[in-house]
DNA sequence: CTTTACGTTGACGTCAACGTCAAGAACCGG
DNA sequence: CCGGTTCTTGACGTTGACGTCAACGTAAAG
């Protein structure tokens, strides 16, 4: 008969909700622990502590998540922390939600802005790939 | 009878090819000249020089423009480096060809990595503003 | 009980991407 | 010809985003 749930490796199965260390966060999220550490600095994630060791539940996790495809973006981390704020901001109050609702606003023409320029450097990237290809087709 | 285009501030229709200043052409694209040089100095952009002064050319708004673009999608100046000269660099041979279409497939899918990450992101905020808007109106 | 593996807090280093400042050269209008 | 504006080259400062290192705590394993 097999112990109940002692293999720290499956972690979902457990009873109680699963947590983690910070080394196993970062080697998941393919970072160093030193930058996890540094985005708890900036106040971006803020682990719970057992005694004084830090201890990473799924919600870290969703931020971390957030945080590096805001990286991915090209975000700077101090805007990423005000964007994360965002999504957590207690918005009871109906001033508080027009509030989030313009920052939504802003959030979106920014991204928006992005999406043009992506959309404009892949056709470029194809166009250029299509003479590429007919150069190389008139040498052979 | 008007002077034949000494207007400085109409260069296009100038019969010898346009040219701007370090100035004029930091000016209109948002940036200072010390951005400009600094690009310079990391080999973006090589711009003509008159005695020691630089001379600007539509080239050189062409790689700033891309360089811009490139820093806006939050690629480092190295690596914007190597793309724009992908566009320039001469590529007469086919293996010389062969070896630019493998860069732009790499380019192509770190692109389309990104567009996913934007997509998504511009999904969640969708998403978000949708509930706010719920809860804004459960507030009425 | 000591080793070994991780964990912790600083303090300092580094690299990119510029900003700032100083000290000249060069042109332009009066 | 002279002063003001604009250009030039350095040299150094700054900010963001971590890396690196030292010094130490702690908890399981042999």
């Amino acid at each position: 008969m097999p112990a109940p749930d002692l293999d720290q490796s499956d972690r979902t199965s457990s009873a109680s909700p699963p947590s983690w260390t910070i080394r196993e966060v970062a080697d998941e999220f393919g970072v160093t622990h030193r930058t996890v550490r540094h985005y708890e600095d900036l106040g971006l994630i803020s682990p719970e502590r057992r005694g004084t060791t830090r201890v990473y539940h799924r919600r870290d996790r969703t931020r971390l998540a957030l945080i590096l495809r805001g990286k991915r973006l090209g975000f700077p981390l101090e805007e990423i922390r005000t964007i994360i704020d965002l999504y957590d901001r207690p918005r009871g109050k109906a001033s508080q939600l027009e509030y989030v609702l313009d920052q939504i606003d802003e959030r979106r023409t920014d991204l928006e802005q992005r999406r043009r320029d992506l959309e404009d450097a892949l056709a470029e990237l194809g166009e250029f790939e299509r003479r590429c290809r007919a150069d190389l087709a008139r040498l052979t």
